[in-house]
DNA sequence: CCGTATTATTTAACATGTTAAATAGAGTAG
DNA sequence: CTACTCTATTTAACATGTTAAATAATACGG
C-alpha cells in the first residue's frame, strides 16, 4: 500500500474513532518531537551556560537588534513573568542590558552586551552544525513538509473559530450592553 | 507555483543558508504548534482541576490501567523528579493511589481511584470534542501527515547516530577496555 | 485638568523542568 | 554470606510555566 493510499485510509478510519491513543496524540507528537529536537542542541547549550529560555532570548535580541520586553515575549514564546526573571538573570550576568522605552516611561528596551554577543557567538556555530545535522538526517524535502505543516497548524488554531469556540479576546474596545 | 515546486525549491536554499530565521526554526514551530493546540484543550482542563501534566497523568493511568512509575514517566514524556511530585499531588487529591510493586519493593505501582476515574470522565467528552474540532480545522488528509512527520521525526532523532552525536546512553553492561 | 480605564512590567505563589545527590532495595562476584 | 554495584524512586535547589494581583505610566472622556 502506498503512503498515500495508508494516508487515505486512516483520514477515513478518524470520522469513526473516539480520539487517538494517548501516546500518538497530535499533542504527545508535539511534545516528543520537540524534545527529540532539543536534545539534540542542549548538550551545547548547556556547555555555554545557557538554559533553553535564555538561548531562545539571547537569539532574539541578535537577530533583531533591541527589542521591548512585550515584543521579546512574543517572539520568544515566552510569557512575561518568566522573560521578566530571566532578562534579570542575563543583567546580572551582564549578557543584556536595558535601557527605558523612547515614548513609554513604562516599557524597558532590551539589547544584548558585547560580553553577552561574544559567548553567543561561541555556542552558534555548535548549534548551526546540530541544525545542519537535523537537516540531514530528515531530508530537505521531508523537512519542508515539516515547516509547512506546522505553519499552517499554527495559522489555523490561532485563528478564532467562527463560533468563537477558543475563548477569542475581548477587542480593544469592547462595546457594553446597553 | 505549486506547492510541491515551492517545497523543493526550498529544498534547494536550505543548503547555502546558514540557519532558519529564529521564529520559523523547527524548535519554535515545534513549541508555537504545541502551544497552539494546547490552548484549545486548556480551558478545559483547567475548569476540571487539572494542569497540562496531572491530565496527561490520569489519561496514561485511564488508558493503560495500573502503571509503574517509571513507565507512566516514560509514556507521559515526563521526567522522574516532575512525576514524583505529580503522584504526590495526584493522591493527596484522592485521585490515583499506590501499591508496592509485586517483584521489587524499590518500585510503586500507580492507579486511578473511583473519584479520579469519574473526574477525568467528566473532562474528557470536551477534550475529545476539541480534538474532533481541531481535526476538522486542519483537515483529515493534513492532519495524516502531520502525524506522520512527526512520528518518523521522532525516530530519527531518538535513534542514535551513526557517528554518535547525540551522546548515546552507555549500554547495559558496558564492557571495559582491557 | 481630573478621574478613570488601559497598558507595560513586576511580584507572588504554586506547579513543573532540570540536574545532582540521597535513599533504599535488588543483583552479583567472590 | 558479604561487599560492591546497579536500579527505582525521592529530595534538594534553582529555572521556568502559569495565574492572579500589584505597580506605575499612559490614554481618554468629560
Amino acid at each position: 500500500m502506498t503512503r498515500a493510499a495508508q494516508t487515505a485510509k486512516r483520514a477515513e478510519a478518524s470520522a469513526r474513532e473516539p480520539m487517538r491513543a494517548f501516546s500518538r496524540s497530535l499533542p504527545m507528537l508535539l511534545l516528543r518531537a520537540r524534545e527529540a529536537v532539543m536534545n539534540r542542541f542542549r548538550p551545547n547549550l548547556r556547555d555555554h551556560g545557557f538554559t533553553d529560555q535564555q538561548w531562545r532570548v539571547m537569539r532574539g535580541l541578535v537577530d533583531n537588534g533591541e527589542m521591548q520586553l512585550s515584543a521579546l515575549a512574543e517572539d520568544c514564546c515566552l510569557l512575561m513573568p518568566s522573560l521578566s526573571r530571566i532578562i534579570q538573570n542575563l543583567e546580572e550576568r551582564g549578557l543584556v542590558s536595558r535601557r527605558a522605552g523612547d515614548n513609554d516611561q513604562r516599557s524597558w528596551v532590551i539589547s544584548v552586551t558585547q560580553e553577552g554577543r561574544a559567548l553567543f557567538e561561541s555556542a552558534a556555530p555548535i548549534s548551526e552544525a546540530r541544525y545542519a545535522e537535523i537537516t540531514r538526517l530528515i531530508g530537505d524535502e521531508r523537512l519542508e513538509q515539516t515547516y509547512e505543516l506546522l505553519e499552517d497548524l499554527i495559522r489555523v488554531l490561532e485563528a478564532p473559530d467562527a463560533d468563537d469556540a477558543a475563548a477569542p479576546k475581548p477587542q480593544k474596545s469592547a462595546w457594553k450592553t446597553p
